[in-house]
Formats: structure tokens, sequence, C-alpha cells
RNA sequence: GCGGCGGUGGUGGAACGGUAGACACGACGGCCUCAAAAGCCGUUGGGCGCAAGCCCGUGCGGGUUCGAAUCCCGCCCGCCGUACCA
């Protein structure tokens, strides 16, 4: 046995020197040769701050492996990087520390750039992209235009989440349990006249196509819940005191004769209107201050008492005309439906609550089948039972509740008082900042002309220099004044540039279409080399953009698709979202746990290929695994074993035929070769079908365990063995993969197709047959592959561990699983 | 509440109706060595037994099946997302 040692630091830069040189991996646009097809993989692309971390190991490892292994089954890859630049992180230091943030990112891009290259990543590099980068920006300019041209980007005043210590408006997908996503500070309700992106416009789209994509189950829930579609009606309750007419969203029509009250949210414009002059005038002004001033945290929180203050005014119901106090009170949200709701407390638990402090009647309408009255003395009854049917619902009354909801929204609709209506969760992306490290937005200010959009040819706005970075609730930018102070593109006259940044997520949200064209200077791509590679066939990251960024990308694709710019309805065929590695003590790492483990001093120490490995290994890639240095060692101690099977097998001169199996086998050189193919089929299956990336691993440690279990075998068919570990080991270990295939059999393991098992080297002459009696194992037998059931049955049956455990008893049934195992099933 | 995922040795995990615990880590023992490191070879779910072997074991309780970690029903626990959404 070879006693020299596998040396990661000599092997690797060699083999990342040679790629480097030869533009290995790039791929051209060039249609490709007859019946080779694209494939696009990509991993989500990494946000530059700071150096690279564990967890953007394990992304692009996992990403590296299935472009490898889909460029040696025949595929032309795209693999491409970039950087998604803007953002407050780098503000935030500009902030503290003066540092232009162009200076601080591209610093840390450029640490980025190093440890691609020095983790072996298979990258075109000729792709690369950075969204801070004016030849980026520019265009992501272009596409805001198309987007405001369509009416898609448009300007409201609304009540917007603000954070005050960023000073900056947020998204509402960015504001978590009422704390900003970024800083952790409580976010505040302001009006604000703010840039929206009508995402509500593709709801339905968003939530019915769900159905077209490979993403995984919990992704697609996540999106589903977000975008919170919901059936029902709108009815139309009439204020005769106030000569107003109000509308109601609800998904119970079916319950409309149990309304015994009306509510308004107190950011309902007409509630001080219909409370003045009435006795309750100052008590709602009050109520309403005051709702107005609590976080919406606080707010939030459905434990708190129902609270409320009544209107003094009523509304008519229109199904039976009763006139149905009104109230306003804080658990009815301005953002949802229409600021305004019916009061049904038997049937609706809030409803209920509020009744009930309020002492107003509940009355039910909706009863299970052969129950006269449903139980409401202590909560709602929402439950929907089998055959439920309306009582108290005049004409209505004992309906079945489904055909009862649609006869009443049929008599509201013949009447005018309603129609069925669909209401969604999902609101308007807000993608207005105010903030500096970001993408301008392209319109100006006209005193005449209003809103203009800077015409095409001068683009992009570039980001102007500032000295002061520091949130004043306003832009930095606006004190560019240089910048700001323009001329109108449509009368001339003076105009202002528009001071708000894009949110970041605009520029992520088409980058992958970028990559495609990436050197276009004339449009943001040629639609027909996009069609080339679009839809991304696998993409891979982390689960934490479930809603934002992977929702954006699909609104995106879909308002583009609309305007012909692309002929793909989704941006990302299959997603696959790879868990965390925690710290070593099981949490997550952060500085403040101290429990970070960074990538260089392991690479250094072990090599890549063993990171790379372990980071594959420690469990199925999209569950959470805690870090442990000593399986990493034991990884290392794998990859030398291998190593070392190389160094003393490698011939004087390779021999090509080392990749193919070795004629007239035997003994264990047999053993060797079966176990082999026995390790193609499995890691072929593992990464081409199950993403157990863990198991293949595994199977490949399993090979090299038996090359060391027979080290006087036919040294042929040892070098076929160990070849074939470097050949499959190499999605996960490039370098030392290259390496010894080389070394075996002269050529280059990347250029060389993907494996195909022997069938004929899967099945032995013989295997072990188990014996059971009553399901449970009672003898093992070495039988024929080719048995017939009646002759594994006689085998079984005669065996000394089945005839100790019959032991008189009768045989019942025998059950034969051909090459696996016999069942006696006695009494 | 709702939605999604999960519960298997000391640890990470295998087994996708057919041998529970592959593979790895850790631990223990051995070989090599003056010694150590490295390496190599064993043992390693629990209990009883000198042994052959037997019994018990995949969160809990039922069920389907010749056979269940796996499928079905009912619980318990954990994680993730979301939440006064009418």
């Amino acid at each position: 046995m070879s006693d020299a040692r596998y040396d990661p630091a000599t092997i690797e830069p060699k083999w990342q020197a040679l790629w480097e040189r030869e533009h290995t991996w790039e791929v051209s646009n060039d249609p490709g040769a007859e019946g080779e097809r694209n494939a696009y993989i990509l991993e989500m692309l990494p946000y530059p701050s700071g150096e690279p971390h564990i967890g953007h190991l394990k992304n692009y490892a996992l990403g590296d492996a299935i472009a490898h292994y889909r460029r040696r089954n025949g595929q032309r890859v795209l693999h491409p990087m970039g950087y998604d630049a803007f953002g407050l992180p780098a503000e935030n230091h500009a902030i503290r520390t003066g540092e232009h943030p162009r200076t601080s990112t591209e610093g840390s891009i450029a640490e980025f750039q190093k440890a691609f290259r020095r983790w072996g990543i298979s990258i075109d590099w000729s792709r690369e992209i950075s969204s801070h980068d004016p030849s980026y920006y520019r265009w992501t300019q272009w596409i805001f235009l198309r987007f405001f041209e369509r009416g898609l980007a448009y300007r409201k005043e609304a009540a917007v989440n603000w954070c005050p210590h960023d000073q900056t408006v947020l998204a509402n997908e960015q504001v978590i349990d009422g704390h900003c996503e970024r800083c952790g500070a409580l976010v505040e309700l302001r009006q604000l006249e703010q840039w929206f992106f009508k995402i509500t416009d593709y709801a339905d789209r968003l939530l019915d196509d769900l159905d077209t994509i490979h993403w995984p189950e919990h992704v697609k829930a996540m999106q589903r819940n977000w975008i919170g579609r919901s059936a029902g009606a709108q009815v139309r309750f009439r204020c005769e005191s106030a000569q107003t007419d109000y509308e109601v969203f609800t998904t119970r029509p079916d319950t409309l004769f149990g309304a015994t009250f009306f509510v308004m949210a107190p950011e309902h414009p007409d509630v001080i209107k219909l409370a003045a002059g009435t006795e309750h005038e100052q008590a709602v002004h009050e109520y309403v201050n005051r709702s107005l001033t609590e976080s919406s945290e606080a707010r939030g929180d459905a434990d708190k008492p129902k609270t409320g203050v009544p209107l003094g005014r009523t509304v008519t119901n229109p199904v039976n005309g009763e006139p149905l106090p009104m109230y306003v009170a804080d658990y009815v949200l301005m953002e949802y439906g229409t600021g305004a709701v019916m009061g049904v407390p038997a049937h609706d638990q809030r409803d209920w609550e509020f009744a009930t402090a309020f002492g107003l009647p509940i009355r039910p309408v909706v009863a299970p089948a052969d129950v006269d009255d449903p139980d409401i003395e202590t909560q709602a009854f929402t439950a929907h039972t089998p055959d439920e049917r309306l009582i108290n619902s005049g004409q209505f009354s004992d309906m079945d509740a489904v055909a009862g909801r649609d006869a009443i929204v049929a008599w509201l609709t013949e009447r005018g008082f309603g129609h069925g209506s669909v209401n969604y969760r999902l609101r308007d992306w807000l993608l207005s900042r105010q903030r500096y490290w970001g993408c301008p937005i392209p319109v100006v200010h006209c005193e005449g002309c209003g809103i203009v959009p800077v015409p095409d040819d001068q683009l992009p706005v570039e980001l102007p220099d500032v000295r002061d970075y520091k949130p004043r609730g306003r832009s930095p930018l606006a004190a560019a004044e240089e910048w700001v102070a323009t001329t109108c593109p449509r009368c001339g006259g003076p105009a202002r540039r528009e001071t708000d940044t894009m949110d970041t997520f605009v520029d992520s949200s088409w980058y992958y279409l970028r990559y495609c064209d990436a050197r276009n200077e004339r449009a943001p791509w040629d639609p027909a080399v996009v069609a080339q590679w679009m839809p991304v066939d696998q993409y891979i990251g982390g689960v934490e953009h479930a809603i934002l960024h992977l929702l954006y990308s699909r609104f995106f694709v879909k308002a583009l698709a609309d305007m012909d710019l692309l002929s793909v309805q989704e941006p990302f065929a299959a997603l696959f979202t790879q868990g965390m590695i925690l710290g070593p003590d099981g949490h997550k790492m952060s500085k403040s746990r101290g429990n970070v483990i960074s990538p260089q001093p392991i690479v250094d120490r072990y090599g890549i290929d063993t990171a790379r490995c372990y980071v594959l290994s420690i469990g199925p890639a999209d569950q959470d695994a805690p870090w442990s240095e000593d399986s990493l060692a034991g990884m290392y101690r794998f990859l030398s074993r291998l190593w070392r099977l190389g160094d003393e097998l490698a011939p004087a001169t390779p021999d090509p035929s080392a990749a193919t199996t070795p004629d007239h086998l035997e003994g264990d050189a047999l053993t060797l070769v079966r176990k082999a193919n026995w390790a193609i089929d499995k890691v072929t299956a593992d990464v081409g079908v199950r993403w157990g990336f863990h198991t293949a691993i595994s199977a490949v440690i399993e090979l090299v365990n038996e090359l060391y279990r027979y080290p006087d075998a036919d040294p042929a068919a040892r070098r076929f063995a160990t070849a074939t570990a470097a050949s499959l080991i190499f999605l996960f270990a490039p370098h030392l993969g290259a390496e010894i295939y080389e070394r075996l059999t002269g050529e280059r393991v990347w250029e060389q197709p993907w494996p195909t098992a022997d069938q004929a080297m899967l099945v032995a002459d013989t295997f072990e047959l188990v014996c059971q009696v009553n399901g449970k194992v009672r003898d093992r037998l070495t039988a024929p592959t080719g048995a017939t059931r009646d002759e594994l049955e006689a085998l079984a049956l005669a065996s000394d561990g089945v005839k100790a455990h019959l032991n008189g008893s009768q045989v019942v049934k025998v059950v034969v699983v051909p090459g696996k195992l016999v069942n006696v099933v006695a009494r």
C-alpha cells in the first residue's frame, strides 16, 4: 500500500489553473449540436457582505454537483455567477465608517470571486454580473419603465410600514411580527406616497401556476398562504342617515341573516364623519387616535380583548331590512377587504367575542344536520359539517348551507345588493426606499408635466456620490442637489429627479435573465437567446427566500411575458431548498453565540474537496445539520484512502482501459467490479433522482472500503474500481476525482460520459435468502439467483432455523419473494 | 387557529411494504512503532446467556397485511411558516 500523503494543496490549485486557463465551464449562446440539450443550473446569487460563509459553500457545492452531473450526461450547462450588490448592510457600514458602499461592496465581491475559484466551482465567468454595476442597473431601470408604461409601477399614498431605525419604508413581506426584518426595530405605520408594483394583478396566476412547477410542497404552501385567496361575496349595506352605502367582503354570505352589528376599521375614512354630531363623537375621536398610534404588533395580538366604540348610527341588512348598529373597532383591518365587516357573532369567533363584550344579540343561522340549534354558548359555531343547513334565514331557511350561500348571493346580485367576489391577502409590492445604496428610480418630477419617465436613451440614471449616507426621513440622494435638479424630458422645464431608490429585491427579480445574455448592450436580453435557456431547470437556495424573492421573480416573469419579452411563464421550473449548517452546538451559527465556522481555515487545513464532500454528506441536503469537526476529519480520511489507492495503482503509462471493465473476471476481481457497478447504479439514482448526496457519497465510501478489503485482487480490476470511484466522487470532489482519474487512465474525467452500470454485474450467481417464520427472521441461506418460487420454498422449509421454529405447528401458507425472502406462515 | 415538515443507537443518519440501524463520527480492543502521530484490522442498539441462541426494540395507542420505521385512524411532542385576513 502506498504511504505517500494525500496533499490537496498541490492537487487543487493545479486543476483550478487548468480550468481557468481553458475556460472549461463556459458555454456559448450558439445553438448546440443536434440532440444536445441545454440545462440551466442556478444557485441563488450571493449578497456580497464580508466573506463567504459555510452556507454559501453548501449552496454552491450542491449546485456544482448537479451541474457536473448534467454535463457528463450530455447536457450543455449554463452555470453562471453574480452578486446582489445593493442593499442596507453596505450602506449602514458607510454610515458608521464613511467608506463608500461601492468600496466595501466591491471589496467583498473580490473575496467571493477568490473563494469561488479556490472552491473550484464550475462557473461560466464570462457571464458574471453585479446588480450595482451601471451596465446592469441600466436594465433594471429599463424594466421599471416598461412596468410604469403599463401601470404596473405606480405611485400612491397609503399607510405604509415605516422603520424608524433604518428611516425607510418596508414592503409587507419585510415586516416580521411587526418588526423590521433587517434591524428588528418596531415598525410604525405612516401615511406616505410611495412607489408600488401591481403584483396583485397577478394573484390568480401566481397561485394557479404553482401547480406547474416542481417546488417543495412547503414553499408552495407558503406562497399560497401569502397570496391568501378567499372566495366569498361583496355585500352592500345602506346607511340611510348618512345617505351612503358601505360594502363588506365576507366569505360567509350564507350567514347574512345572522348579522347583528356592523364594524368599521379605525382607519376607515368615514368613521369620524359618521360619528360627528352624535353623542359618541368624542369617544370615537379618542378611540381612533389611540388605535392609530398603537404599534402594529400590539394591535395584531389576537388574544387582546375586543374593544370598540359605537358610531351612533345604523346600516340596513339588505336581506331582511333589519337595522344594525355601527361600531368602530380595531379588530377590523383597513388593509383587507373594504375596511368594514358585518358582525355575525354566531358564526365568527371574533364577532362572537365582540358581541359578548358589548351585549349584542347572537343569532345562529347555520345548524349541523339533525340539530335544531348549534351550541353558541361558549364560542361561535364556525365548523363546517356535512349536510349543515340554514335556519332563521327567511325564505332560505332549511336550505343546505352550500346551496343557500349560492342562493343568497344570487338574490343579492339580482337586486343590486352585492355579488360574488374574491379577496386576496397579497398587497401590492412597495418598492421605493428612502436610502442611498440602491438602483435609482428613473423618473423626474416636473411641475408642469407631473411624473415623467426618463427616456430609454438616457439610461442609466447613475447613482451620484454623496457625502452623507445618514437617513433623515428622506433619501440621502435628496442632498445631491446638482443631481436632483434636472430638466423635464417632456417640456424641457426645470424638474427634480426622484430621490427614492428601489428595493434590492427588484434587482434580484430578473438577474437570472441577464445571465443568458449578459453582455448585450442594446437590450436587457435577446428574447431568442433567453428562450434557449429559460426557465431555470434547477434553482437552488435557502428557504428564507420562499416568499420574497421567489414570489417577486415569478411576478416579474409573468409581467415580462405579457410584454412579449419572454416566452415562459415561470422562472424556476424546479426548486431545491437546502438546509442550514448549524453550529457544532446545534444552534444557528451567529457571531453572538460564537459558534460560527468559517470556511477558509477548513479549506486551508483539509482542502476544498474534503470540505465540499463533508457539507454534502452530513445528512439529506434539504435538512439542517450541525457541523462536526470530527466528521470532517473522517471525510479527509476517506479521501486520503481513495488517493492512496490511486497512487498505488497508477501505472507509469496511464491506460484508458482502466475505465472499462476488465474481461475474465472471477473471485475477488469479480467482487470488486460488481461493487463498482453497484456504486455507479447507486450514485446515479441518488444524484439524478433522489437528491441523496449523502447516500451517494456513502456508496463511494463503500466501494473504497471494498478495495481495501481485497488488496490482492487482480490489479486491472482494482484499477477499474478505483477509476470508477474517482469518476463518481468527481461530482463532489472535482480536483481529487480529476487527479486520480487522470493518473489511472490519462483522461480528463469531466470529458467522460457519466458511467453506466453493467446490468449483468448488478446480479450475482447467488443471493442470501432470508427465511422467516411468521414474519420473523429464523435463518439465512445462500440460494441460486435464478431459483424458482417452489425451489426457494423448499429450501426455506428444509432450513434448520425454520424447522426449529415450526416445531410441529402447521404450515398455513408460504409467501415467496423471489430473490429476497420466504415467509412461512404457521399456526 | 391555519398550513407545511419531522420524531429510528451515545451522535449525524440508512432502510420509500420484505434482513431495522448502510455509511460516518465517537467509544473500546488489537497490529505497526523505542514511543507517539499517521495508518491498518476488529467490536460496538438494549437485555439474558460460557456458547449456540433467545427475548425486547423505530414517540404513544389502535388498525390493515403473511410481513409495518414505512400504509390508515386517533393522540403526544418538536421544528418551520403564517395569523384579529372577515
